[in-house]
DNA sequence: ATGTCTTTGTGAACGCGTGCACAAAGATGG
DNA sequence: CCATCTTTGTGCACGCGTTCACAAAGACAT
């Protein structure tokens, strides 16, 4: 049951450190408004700021890619969106499926921001034969018995999977032997993959979790004056004082 | 504009490292569903499985909670339950307001599995005249006039941002001074926050280009025999050929 | 009580990611 | 052509996170 993979190499791609492949998307969104405001050139200093990184990171992050700054001027902003584009393989298309068309498989068919990069909603699939053929987004919705098919005609590699969680594994697993190597799942649920498909998973009820812990901290502090309530986090956090650990076990 | 903490300390919170809180909720759901089908005791093997991670990871993480396993049987299932509950903060009430309710707030206020986690949608917010009234999810939306007021008299500490990205940043700023000090970000905007505040972002399309990254690489593999195409990635990767470098340099 | 067998808890090694600090590169002005 | 000034690119050190591997702890049978 649900096994996932569990080792994770985190090796280089290409060379490319994962983390900085993380926030390469990142810095083209800050580049492309910038861009779009026809500055031409920017020091790494501003984009940092503007990305909300460190400068330094920043700078060793466009390392990997290449020279393309000029020093004592900064980066060209046309040239370094058209480099991390093609560096993340947004230069080409590539057609999304939706899989399960509910609350949030219709929100993300409607979101607009998802064909502005590269991607494009190929088709929208669902199980309940009452969504066949109803209009979701300008598409089509159609049923899941023909996923083999809509994936292999339409030379699907990432799917998208909106399902209730019961249900995910099983959808993956037809994905997959379709042909899709990308998941994206936003169902709660581990996913268990072979080998050459890569997952990620976006699950606010996590987030949400994680912001509760860090709460929960900071409504300590306040009573226990271990600390002086100054802090930062903007993904992670620092110490606490303890609480109560009623060090009761069960039998 | 957008400046965004910079520094992340990713120090110990209560001596639990940051990395092991982000995981507790994965320990969480998969204890959750043991618990559910009345297994009284799961082994680290076991339960690291489920999660989806490594059993060593999972017994060092378990181990700065406490000692709260048997050698040579494992742990209570019900006792960790409770524990990790309490440690993320989850036997209170959190009460969540989202503001912007149009395809993904409305999404996310219909989402059942809110609720399920101590998590309860106290106010929906939009500054949409028309949305002011309407019910979503049986909830009335109310407007962001009295976003201030709905925050403080709810008690509100966790706010979540569904509105478009030019407005992300005033409307989180307007919810940091109203007192929240928690926020789950959707829009595609680097959010600038004062001391003290967490900011978690959610990212559809981040995901969607760290997906192509890896997607493309796997691709250029197939034809250029470099690696065996065996390679695993769960939210990782490893190296890959080069491909191209035109080395044109703008003017 | 003793031995065996299972599983935890953790010491230690290692690798990745981060950020400081600075030398080198190149632009710009005289 | 030289001096100055800005900004890049990176060497280096440090800390967090991961994983291996194993001793100790306890359950269970005899
Ligand atoms: N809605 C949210 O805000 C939200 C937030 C976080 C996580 N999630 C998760 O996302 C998933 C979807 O949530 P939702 O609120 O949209 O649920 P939903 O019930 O509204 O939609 C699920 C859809 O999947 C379809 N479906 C069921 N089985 C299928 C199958 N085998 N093949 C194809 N389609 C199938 C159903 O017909 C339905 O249309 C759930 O796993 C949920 O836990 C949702
Ligand atoms: N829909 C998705 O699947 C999706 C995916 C990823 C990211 N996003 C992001 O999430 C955000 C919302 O997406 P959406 O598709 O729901 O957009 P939407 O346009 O459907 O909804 C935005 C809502 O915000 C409201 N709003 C605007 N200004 C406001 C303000 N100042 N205060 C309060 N409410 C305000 C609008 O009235 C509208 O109802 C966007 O930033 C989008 O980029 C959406």
């Amino acid at each position: 049951m649900a096994t996932g993979r569990t080792h994770r190499p985190a090796t280089r791609s290409r060379g490319i450190p994962e983390a900085t492949v993380a926030r390469l998307p990142l810095y083209l969104r800050a580049l492309t408004a910038l861009s779009e405001r026809s500055v031409p050139t920017v020091s790494s200093e501003e984009l940092a700021a503007a990305a909300g990184v460190n400068s330094a990171k920043l700078r060793k992050d466009f390392s990997y890619l290449g020279s393309y700054g000029t020093r004592g001027v900064g980066y060209d902003v046309e040239y370094l969106v058209y480099q991390i584009s093609r560096e993340l393989g947004l230069t080409q298309d590539w057609p999304v499926v939706i899989v399960g068309i509910g609350n949030l498989g219709a929100a993300l068919a409607n979101y607009g921001g998802f064909a502005s990069r590269g991607f494009r909603v190929a088709a929208l699939i669902d199980a309940d034969p009452a969504m066949t053929g109803r209009q979701v987004a300008g598409i089509a919705v159609q049923h899941s018995d023909d996923l083999e098919k809509i994936v292999s005609d339409n030379g699907v590699s990432i799917g998208v999977i909106t399902t209730p969680p019961g249900v995910a594994q099983q959808v993956c697993d037809r994905l997959v032997a379709a042909g899709v190597t990308s998941i994206l799942n936003f169902a709660p649920t581990v996913l268990s993959v072979p080998d050459g498909v890569d997952v990620r998973k976006v699950d606010l009820s996590i987030e949400l979790q994680i912001l509760a812990f860090h709460e929960q901290r900071k409504a300590g502090e306040e009573h226990e004056g271990t600390v002086p309530p100054v802090a930062a986090h903007q993904d992670s956090s620092e110490q606490g004082p303890d609480g109560d650990v009623p060090a009761v076990m069960p039998a």
